[in-house]
DNA sequence: TTCCATGCAAACTTTTTGCAACGCC
DNA sequence: GGCGTTGCAAAAAGTTTGCATGGAA
């Protein structure tokens, strides 16, 4: 419920275990931006007797860690990215699926809002929505609900 | 799961409800960002009876009819914004506290997404996220779990 | 009178957690 | 052998939904 920021803090010892490292594999495998699940059906295919807490688990320890990143993306579930520097991304409103900008901007504007704010500022996400390929209506095909 | 635009889309008939006025009136009156839950306590205080369903099902119907904004803010809870005109908010990593932020850019990037990815490019979402007011370390004093 | 909206409670989805067994270092 | 990790299952937390009743229009 309340954001904890320090999880992992002291991130004490970590020792390489198979499925960390699936895990990473997989993520970094993917270009789609995978929820938890995604990822834990992937993995799946490799280490069969996995848990889904074992990967909720891991993909909290390597995003504290620096080697991915979680996505701070507007919905319901997480997203994961192997790709841990921030960039932008792109979100389908029809079906949620999450894709990378392949254009960056240096647009810093934390420097005005930092003179607007009373809060301490520290980052920004820029988020684009739209509709992906797979979702628009082609010729005329839809389906609703 | 699978995001669903609308919901409302007809939004056949709607009748003036207290339940349905009451949300809307309080969540005008707050500058702060309210989660489902905290509109619920508030609106209790003056519909004793209401339930939780309620809230979200006006909460839902007042933001297909673009009276109110559903916050596109990451993190797990949905929040609220009596005003429905997109602008940036910005978000406390410590408690979740969600403010708007008073200086708008008139930076759309829109152009140069669309552009660069196969997606119909349709909105932006600026986020930041710093520490607020009241989670900063003042002095000294700071809680830790 | 019609049928949209409500209250209540149960169902669902996603994520977290407790615990004993396991296995890396 | 110590202790970080795992699998399993139960618990949390947040949101949605079914249903009979209630109340705008």
């Amino acid at each position: 419920m309340v954001p904890n920021m320090q999880k992992h803090a002291g991130l004490a010892q970590t020792r390489t275990t198979r499925q960390r490292q699936v895990i990473l594999e997989e993520l970094r495998q993917v270009t789609c931006h995978p929820t938890a699940d995604a990822i834990y059906q992937r993995v799946q295919a490799r280490i069969p007797r996995i848990s889904l807490g074992t990967v909720y688990r891991n993909l909290d320890l390597l995003s504290a860690q620096g080697q991915i990143q979680r996505l701070e993306i507007a919905g319901s579930q997480m997203r994961f990215d192997g790709n841990a520097a921030p960039h932008p991304h792109i979100r389908c409103l029809e079906c949620g699926a999450v894709a990378d900008v392949p254009c960056h901007f240096d647009v810093l504007l934390t420097d005005a809002v930092q003179a607007a704010t009373d809060f301490a500022v520290l980052g920004q996400i820029i988020e684009f929505t739209g509709i992906c390929p797979a979702c628009q209506p082609e010729t005329c095909l839809r389906q609703e609900a």
